[in-house]
RNA sequence: GGCUCCGUAGUUCAAUGGAUAGAACGGAAGUUUCCUAAACUUUAAAUGCAGGUUCGAUUCCUGCCGGGGCUACCA
C-alpha cells in the first residue's frame, strides 16, 4: 500500500528526493500520510501548501483512494478505498505463508552471515546470551523474509589461552594446584571437576586439553539450551580452531595485511592501521612476546567468512564489546567484508525481589538464560526480549516474568490467533459467491489496513533491523482484531456478510501467524 | 578523564525531524442470554534541566545533572 503511494508521488516529482509515507498514527489524519510538500517546498524555493496542492491535484485522479486531502502546512493524507482494501485482503488471502516475503531477482540476492551468541564455551548461558540470540535468530529471519541467503553462525572460541585458563581453573577446584585470581569461579566449574574427577586427575599436567575436553561438554549444554529450549537455530557451529587456525587463516591474515600495508612493526610488536578506518588507536595483531592477539584470531575468522563467499555479516554482541566494535569494523573493511554491521545489545538488569541480582560469567550466575526459558517457556522469553530495542537497558523482573507469566503479551497475541482459528472451525456458513466489498464498517476497514501494514513492517525492520517494531505491530494487530471481534459478528448475520467476514478472519490468522514467525514464536491452535 | 548507550505516565517500554507523544501492567469506573472474558469500553497520568539548528525537536547539535557499559602488547 505504502509502496504504491509512494511510485504515484514519484511520478509527479522531478526531484530527486524519495517521498516518505507513512501510516497515520490518527486517523483523523488518512491512513497514510505525507509530508513530502515540505521537504519540496524548500527545493523549489516556494511555499509548501502550493506545492502540496498542485500534487493533490494530480493524485486525486487516483482510483486508488477514496479521498486526498490537504492539512496542515503541507500534510497530504490519504484515505485508501474499500476497493483498494478488498483486492489486499485478496492478496493476502492468495499469498498466505508468503504474504509479506520478497523474492528478489539473482543480482539484488545477498549471502549473508549473522554471527549471535558465540559465548565461550566456559559456562552455561546468561541472559545477555539469550538476548542476543533471540535477537539474531529473527534478524536472520527477517533478512530470509527480505529475499536474502542468511547463515546463522556460532563462533566456537575454543583455541587459545582461554581454554588453558579454563583448564587451569577446573585443575584448581580439584584441589591439585591453588586458585589465581584470573581463574573461572562459577558453581558450574566446581560442578564439573567434582563430576569428573578421574578426568581432572588424568589431565593435570596438560590444562588445554582438560579445558577443550570440559569446553566441549559445555557446548553440548548450550546447544540443548540454545536448541533445544530457545529453539534458536543455527546452521553453523564454526570452531576457532578447526576452521580458522587449523586452515591457516591467521597465516593468510598476516600476509594480507602485510601485502595491503596496513600492518607495521613497533616496539617489538606488530600493528594494525585500524585508525585509518576510524578507530581510537592502532591495534596490535601479535605481541612483543610474540604470541597473536585475540584480534587477530577474530581478523582470520572475518577472512575466512569472505573468502566463504559472505557479501555481508552482522556481529551481534554484548555491551561488553564496545570498545571492539571499531576496530572489528576496521578489521572487515581490510579483508573486503563489504556490508559489515556491528550490533551491540544493552545490557538486562536482572531484578529479583525488588533487588538488583548482579550477574558474571566469571563469578557464577544466578539464573542462566536456559532456567529462564525453562521457567517462563521459550515464546514468553523470546517476545519479552524482542519487544524491546536492543539499545534500551533492560530490566528483566524474573519474579514477575515467573509468577505472572499469564499477563505476558506473548499470551494476548496468540490468544488472537487461536480466537481467529476457532471462529474458522465454529462458523456454519453455506457456501457461495464471496463479495469482499461488504466489509465496509470501521472495525473492517481498520482491521484490513493494519493487516496490510505487514509487508512494510518486515520491510523497514530488514533495513534497519528493529525486530522490536514487529513486535509492537503484532500487539497493534492483535488489538485491532480483538477489538473487530467485540464490535462484528461472523455468525449470526446474513450468510453474504459471514462470508466475507469469513475471509477477514482467515487473513487475520495468516498474518498473525506470519508475523509470529518472523518472531520465532508460535502460534498455538488452542488455549 | 576519554568513548558510548540511556533518561518519556506510579512501573516496564514505544514513537524513519511531523499534526493531538503511544501501549502494557498497576489505579478508577463499566461490559457476558451471542463465534474462547486469556477479551472489550471509558478514565486519570509523562518527554531530567538550559540553550541552539528548523516552517516543526522526544528525536539532530552544545553544555549541565543523573544512571549503565567500555577504556590492556587480556582472552
Amino acid at each position: 500500500m505504502r509502496e504504491k503511494i509512494i511510485s504515484l508521488l514519484k511520478k509527479q516529482i522531478s526531484e530527486d528526493v524519495m517521498p516518505v509515507v507513512s501510516v497515520a498514527e490518527n486517523k483523523v489524519f488518512g491512513h497514510y500520510t505525507t509530508n513530502i510538500a515540505f521537504r519540496l517546498g524548500k527545493l523549489r524555493g516556494k511555499n509548501p501548501r502550493d506545492v502540496v496542492e498542485d500534487l493533490a491535484k494530480e493524485i486525486k485522479k487516483e482510483k486508488l483512494f477514496e479521498r486526498v486531502e490537504v492539512a496542515g502546512g503541507g500534510f497530504l493524507n490519504f484515505w485508501i478505498s474499500q476497493k483498494t482494501l478488498a483486492k489486499e485482503l485478496t492478496e493476502i488471502l492468495n499469498k498466505k505463508d508468503l504474504y509479506g516475503k520478497k523474492k528478489l531477482p539473482k543480482g539484488k540476492k545477498k549471502k549473508i552471515q549473522i554471527e549471535f551468541i558465540s559465548a565461550n564455551p566456559t559456562g552455561p548461558l546468561t541472559l545477555a546470551n539469550g538476548r542476543g540470540g533471540f535477537l539474531g535468530d529473527a534478524i536472520a529471519n527477517v533478512l530470509e523474509s527480505a529475499g536474502h541467503n542468511v547463515e546463522r553462525e556460532y563462533y566456537v572460541n575454543d583455541a587459545g589461552n582461554q581454554v588453558r585458563t579454563f583448564g587451569l581453573s577446573l585443575i584448581a577446584c580439584a584441589g591439585i594446584i591453588p586458585f589465581e585470581e584470573n581463574f573461572y569461579k562459577g558453581e558450574y566449574v566446581k560442578e564439573w571437576a567434582e563430576k569428573n574427577v578421574k578426568t581432572v586427575k588424568k589431565l593435570k599436567d596438560d590444562p588445554e586439553k582438560l579445558g577443550a575436553t570440559a569446553a566441549k561438554d559445555f557446548l553440548k549444554l548450550i546447544k540443548i539450551a540454545v536448541e533445544k529450549k530457545a529453539g534458536i537455530k543455527f546452521d553453523r557451529y564454526t570452531s576457532e580452531k578447526l576452521d580458522v587456525h587449523d586452515k591457516k587463516y591467521i597465516e593468510k591474515t598476516l600476509k594480507l595485511f602485510s601485502e595491503l600495508g596496513v600492518s607495521y612493526e613497533q616496539d617489538g610488536a606488530l600493528w594494525l592501521r585500524t585508525t585509518d578506518y576510524g578507530d581510537d588507536k592502532d591495534r596490535v595483531l601479535i605481541t612483543s612476546e610474540k604470541t597473536p592477539t585475540y584480534f587477530l584470531a577474530d581478523a582470520g575468522h572475518y577472512l575466512e567468512t569472505k573468502k566463504r563467499g559472505f557479501d555481508g555479516k552482522i556481529l551481534i554482541l554484548g555491551p561488553d564489546h564496545y570498545g571492539y566494535v571499531s576496530r572489528i569494523q576496521a578489521a572487515a573493511k581490510i579483508v573486503g567484508l563489504e556490508n559489515s554491521d556491528v550490533i551491540i545489545t544493552q545490557a538486562v538488569r536482572l531484578l529479583s525481589g525488588g533487588k538488583e541480582a548482579k550477574m558474571s560469567k566469571r563469578k557464577g550466575v544466578f539464573v542462566t538464560f536456559g532456567e529462564l526459558v525453562e521457567d517462563v517457556s521459550a515464546d514468553a522469553a523470546r517476545f519479552f526480549f524482542l519487544m524491546i530495542s536492543p539499545d534500551t537497558h533492560m530490566d528483566f523482573d524474573i519474579d514477575l516474568a515467573k509468577e505472572r507469566s499469564l499477563k505476558n503479551p506473548v499470551f494476548y497475541a496468540q490468544y488472537a490467533h487461536v480466537r481467529a482459528l476457532s471462529i474458522i472451525k465454529k462458523a456454519r456458513v453455506k457456501k457461495g459467491k464471496i463479495d469482499l466489498s461488504l466489509l465496509d464498517t470501521k472495525e473492517d476497514i481498520n482491521l484490513i489496513l493494519k493487516l496490510s501494514e505487514f509487508p512494510e513492517i518486515l520491510e523497514d525492520s530488514s533495513s534497519d533491523y528493529a525486530i522490536h517494531r514487529i513486535t509492537r505491530y503484532i500487539l497493534e494487530l492483535s488489538k485491532t482484531f480483538h477489538n473487530f471481534y467485540e464490535v462484528e459478528r461472523v455468525s449470526g448475520v446474513s450468510d453474504e456478510l459471514a462470508r466475507a467476514r469469513l475471509e477477514l478472519v482467515s487473513a487475520s490468522a495468516i498474518v498473525i501467524k506470519n508475523a509470529l514467525d518472523v518472531l520465532g514464536v508460535g502460534s498455538p491452535k488452542k488455549m
